[in-house]
DNA sequence: TATCGTTATGTTATCGGTAACATGAACTTA
DNA sequence: TAAGTTCATGTTACCGATAACATAACGATA
């Protein structure tokens, strides 16, 4: 390995003199430098991050924990996220927790001993407090994206829940339905939370009954939804819903799918609306009617408010910034099959 | 920050005690072991990988560099490879080349600074060979995964592109197919020129002659093909394709997309078939048809074969995995429609 | 009990950088 | 031209861990 006494040696000068070069330290005349710079050339020199980060206690790595790359509305923040941090000259460390609060902090811990410099995440759960106070403890700073968890207060990048559901339950009672079901994420979750109680308060705006059998909790994550959707579609007729709006792409995508293999369709027996989009194929065959959080842009914020914090550059109050989502009407939503009589 | 010396200082033994009490070396004594132990958790001592990586010239860090993280298929690729690279211990750089071989470029270096003990990488061309001539140089191994460089000897996990491509113009055949367009990715991308040559075997074999008119060299990524699609159906009646074969999931999407602005039907007026699933909605509305191949596996397999290089767990000699595909048919291919007549 | 062999623990030097201080050379200025 | 400045460069020590060697402590053996 090249390093720096081999440069000094090969230039004739000090150590100090070549990573004073390195560093681009203004003290260091014209002669000097170039004949450095030619020996860092000719050995190919690259400087050791990690000795460097010893002493400076910094090594420009940050990561980004999310519940699940293999969801597109978590790939497109991750994209944001690694633009932000290359731009500023950190490097990305990715961590999967699988919706697992323990995976989760098995991973914190990981990235303790790693030295990260900052942490972006979207929490798994509420779960997650044990192990973010080590993380604050150890004076390391994080930001939620997407999601909060409880008792910490961080900086956050955020959807706008309540009004992207309000919305959401407008279009749906705009088009005639008034029995609308929810098909929700663990109320572990702050965004489940969000989107029920934004879910309650829509359907009394809208002067509708709030009724609990039409509201169901299950995982963020893709899964057969099967037995769910049926437990909503047997109700007798006068509870049933003609309506099902889902906490997030893979539910609305899981929940077309369920309804398909219990011989209804969408749109023309239940519509079915969701939030983030199933990219990448959102209108090759339009269909689901989705409310798209611009997720690239939270990745993207939350680095940034990240950088900020990890640089000292922002102030200790907690920040949070809100997104506003787009409401992409699609095929899936249609007037209830009673109007349409 | 906590340290050795602190552990050290509290247990009343010497750091180097410490370090071995860490390290579970054999020489110590229960008492000791304890009262270390005891201290490390009451100071919560978390050791510096920094300091560590300094002289053992090891950093469990590896990188992960693929062309674009927003298609599923590379997706599921990563998980595949951090699932792996978590396994044995090591953390996950990502990186994103935006199939730009300077990018790509920059990324590595970056990477040699960064001190990573191996990359997992899918080139974005033959232009990485030079940037992969630096990791060579500095010891650092490096494993193919989908895609290779020409002119670097090292292990790789790939594709069945040969037969894989045999077997969609087969499918395709027999559904009674005569011209068949390829609709590739560039040239300078190795699994782009192995599906445009076994496309000219499988033709061959299957008796048909190769016509250069319908091979069509365009990008692996999200891209408006409308121009590319319009060039191909508005050949004369009997030099125009009838079925469509695209060399990825999104060329294929786009495809489809770009037929429906010219106001064709799949698979009335044209048949489509594609290498890689458009995930997450492979089957709510089965569309493509598809060679899934396995992306998970490619991942992990090649994680483990870049790990047992970078533990010297492996013979000298470059080794080659090769996947095979599984054609899946949906509805986006059927007979032609001069069969149909 | 003197000697030896283990086993457990401590000391010193080092990994590759850089902060802090020291020094030397060149240039002013009186 | 001697003293004071300024600028360029070198020296020393240290970041936090550990390899390599040194030594202390202990029990076994004759």
């Amino acid at each position: 390995m090249v390093t720096i006494y081999d440069v000094a040696k090969k230039a004739n000068v000090s150590p100090m003199t070549v990573s004073r070069v390195i560093n681009r330290s203004p003290s260091i005349s014209e002669k000097t430098r170039l004949k450095v710079e030619a020996a860092i050339r000719e050995l190919d020199y690259i400087p050791n991050k990690q000795a460097r980060s010893l002493i400076s206690k910094a090594t420009r790595l940050v990561s980004l924990v999310i519940p699940d790359i293999s969801n597109p509305f978590f790939t497109r923040l991750t994209r944001g996220a690694e633009d932000k941090a290359l731009e500023a000259g950190y490097q990305l460390l990715l961590g999967n927790s699988d919706e697992s609060a323990d995976k989760e902090a098995q991973y914190i811990e990981l990235l303790l001993s790693s030295g990260v410099d900052g942490v972006l995440l979207a929490p798994a759960g509420d779960g997650s407090a044990a192990a973010l106070n080590k993380l604050t403890k150890r004076g390391v700073p994080f930001v939620f994206v997407d999601r909060i968890a409880e008792g910490a207060a961080c900086d956050r990048v955020i959807g706008d829940n309540a009004d992207t559901t309000g919305r959401l339950v407008r279009h749906l009672v705009s088009l005639g339905h008034r029995r609308i079901a929810l098909v929700n994420g663990p109320s572990s979750i702050s965004i489940a939370r969000e989107r029920l109680a934004a879910f309650r308060e829509a359907l009394q705006r809208e002067e509708l009954g709030f009724d609990p059998a039409l509201v169901i909790e299950t995982h963020f994550k893709q899964d057969n939804l099967e037995d769910i959707v049926r437990q909503l579609v047997t109700l007798a007729p006068e509870a049933r819903p003609t309506a099902i709006l889902a906490a997030n792409n893979f539910i609305g995508v899981n929940t077309i799918r369920a309804l398909r293999q219990l011989d209804l369709a969408v749109p023309e027996d239940i519509s079915v609306a969701c939030f983030d989009d199933p990219e990448p194929i959102p209108e090759y065959n339009p269909f689901l009617t989705v409310a798209a959080q611009p997720a690239y842009e939270m990745g993207y914020k939350g680095m940034q408010m990240l950088i900020e914090r990890m640089e000292r550059a922002a102030p200790d109050a907690p920040r949070t910034v809100v997104l506003a989502s787009d409401i992409i009407v699609r095929r899936s939503t249609a007037a209830p099959p009673s109007s349409r009589l």
